[in-house]
RNA sequence: GGAACGGUGGCAGAGCGGCCUAAUGCACUUGUCUUGAAAACAAGAGACCUUACGGGGUCCGGGGGUUCAAAUCCCUCCCGUUCCGCCA
């Protein structure tokens, strides 16, 4: 959710800016709301005038009362109803209008940062890091790399997608054996890599929709989460979810941020914009388990902790042998909540494309406005200030395993078909060093 | 799932229709005293909205109701504790 001073105060600025994402829309629904604004004020200042009058009304009713004046209390007490009745109505005007600005906030997506590059698509991401290729580029991979995990898991019957879309739907996948040893071994690696700095959470994977709405998820893309309707709650498409939510309604102290924290989690997605895609092998399924990273911050920590929260992941992908470039989000590919985001892509020579394997990003406050997250300020001394400002949130996945898990089948495939595991995930996989062969 | 009892400021905890502008204690901040600290004493202190910056309004789990007036009474939902039932 933007702010709505800032919105009175600099609408021209923020219309601007939402205008590099080039959704043109933003323009009237940005009037709307000032519209809004403006009315609501006016009458919230009606209203609360109204019920200083009653308070103050009601005062003397007790005064007379208790003075024996029973006429003359109920003179005023005429008064005060009539006063009460206005109030209200203005109550219900009010409702009505702040129910119709809150749907209009949360529609609004959030201002890019200055220095995210203008583009219209996806294609006009720019790559900032690599790509970190072997020699020759992509043509460098040799011949036995070249097929596709979904036809290696097969050959090594660690890949069993047909009996998971006879268990579950289409769009599941199953690993088995060393297949499944190592997805967790992933996981395993993964939290065992951050926990220098993060703190290790096993949050639910059910949440309900105010904490599915604060992380933006809802109102706008209701169809692509799980919901469990019996219950009203909803199966989280990342831990990002949870994670985000967990201090919601709650002031922090400066001194304890920057909070890092780290979950491993099922993640939850119906694809339902994406029927047909990527249908093969672990590219895209509709669950899948991944660590998430995530950080509530103050505003001038979170620049650094961006590019901190990139470098562990590109830390992580290279030492597990994959090559991989990293690719900034232009502003027309941004996602509804991010101020500022960046891709990390690995290379599958099998399938021959470059795979989304983590999107780290930097919501500003846009994401703590809607959970409520603030912290104290404190001055130049350390001394605790009046009042209290948003953090801000960043997040991203420390490892999602489908894409890794089928990266590491095509890149370390040798000639004679079997996959070497590498080095790194030894001590996660009881003593397999090598599927097949 | 059933029953009982609860939910009040950072924490503990009183209040159970009007003097609540929420007692009291702890913690906190500032000052006095002190070489410094502690203790003692005094004062202060929250959040949110709005403002002609003088103020005004809201906040006692959420929502609704009764009343001139609700922390206090009624309804409802949520959460917690204890006991029973069920159960990895």
């Amino acid at each position: 959710m933007i702010d709505v001073r800032q919105l009175r105060e600099h609408a021209d600025e923020i219309c601007a800016a939402l205008a590099r994402r080039g959704d043109s829309s933003c323009d009237s629904q940005v009037e709307e709301v000032l519209e809004l604004d403006r009315r609501l004020r006016e009458i919230t200042a009606e209203r609360d005038e109204a019920r200083a009058r009653i308070n103050e009304l009601s005062r003397e009713v007790g005064q007379l009362r208790r003075d024996g004046n029973v006429e003359q209390a109920e003179a005023v007490q005429a008064q005060s109803r009539a006063l009460g009745d206005d109030v209200s109505r203005i109550e219900r005007d009010h409702e009505v209008l702040s129910a119709k600005m809150h749907e209009l906030l949360l529609h609004i997506p959030n201002v890019p940062h200055r220095d995210v590059p203008d583009g219209a698509s996806e294609d006009d991401n720019p790559v900032v890091n690599g790509p970190f290729l072997p020699e020759g580029g992509i043509d460098g991979f040799a011949e036995h790399q070249r097929v596709p995990h979904w036809e290696i898991g097969e050959l090594l019957g660690i890949l069993d997608n047909e009996r998971a879309t006879k268990i579950a739907a289409s769009m599941f996948t199953m690993q088995r054996g060393a297949g499944a040893t190592l997805a967790r071994a992933l996981c395993q690696y993964a939290l065992d890599s951050n926990a220098d700095e993060f703190e290790e959470i096993r949050p639910p994977s059910l949440v309900s929709t105010a904490t599915l709405t604060s992380t933006g998820q809802l109102p706008k893309f209701a169809d692509d989460a799980y919901a469990i309707e019996r219950d009203d709650l909803w199966c989280i498409p990342t831990a990002e979810v949870p994670l985000t939510s967990m201090y919601s309604g709650e002031i922090l102290d400066a001194a304890d941020l920057p909070m890092r924290f780290m979950a491993f989690s099922p993640c939850f997605r119906r694809e339902a914009g994406s029927a047909g895609r990527d249908t093969r092998g672990m590219l895209r399924s509709h669950e899948f388990d991944k660590v998430e990273i995530l950080a509530l911050a103050a505003a001038e920590q979170a620049p650094q902790l961006l590019i901190d929260m990139v470098a562990r992941v590109e830390r992580m992908i290279s030492s597990l042998g994959l090559h991989h470039r990293v690719i900034e989000i232009c502003t027309g590919d941004l996602g509804q909540s991010h101020h500022r985001s960046f891709d990390i892509e690995v290379y599958a020579p099998g399938c021959g494309q470059w795979l989304e394997v983590s999107s780290v990003s930097w919501f500003s406050d846009y994401q703590a406005r809607r959970a409520d997250i603030r912290h104290r300020q404190v001055d130049a001394d350390g001394k605790p200030m009046k009042g209290t400002v948003l953090v801000h949130t960043l997040n991203g996945s420390a490892l999602a395993v489908p894409r890794v898990w089928a990266a590491i089948l095509e890149t370390h495939r040798q000639a004679d078909g079997s996959v070497n595991i590498p080095e790194v995930l030894s001590p996660y996989m009881r003593g397999i060093s090598r599927l097949g062969g």
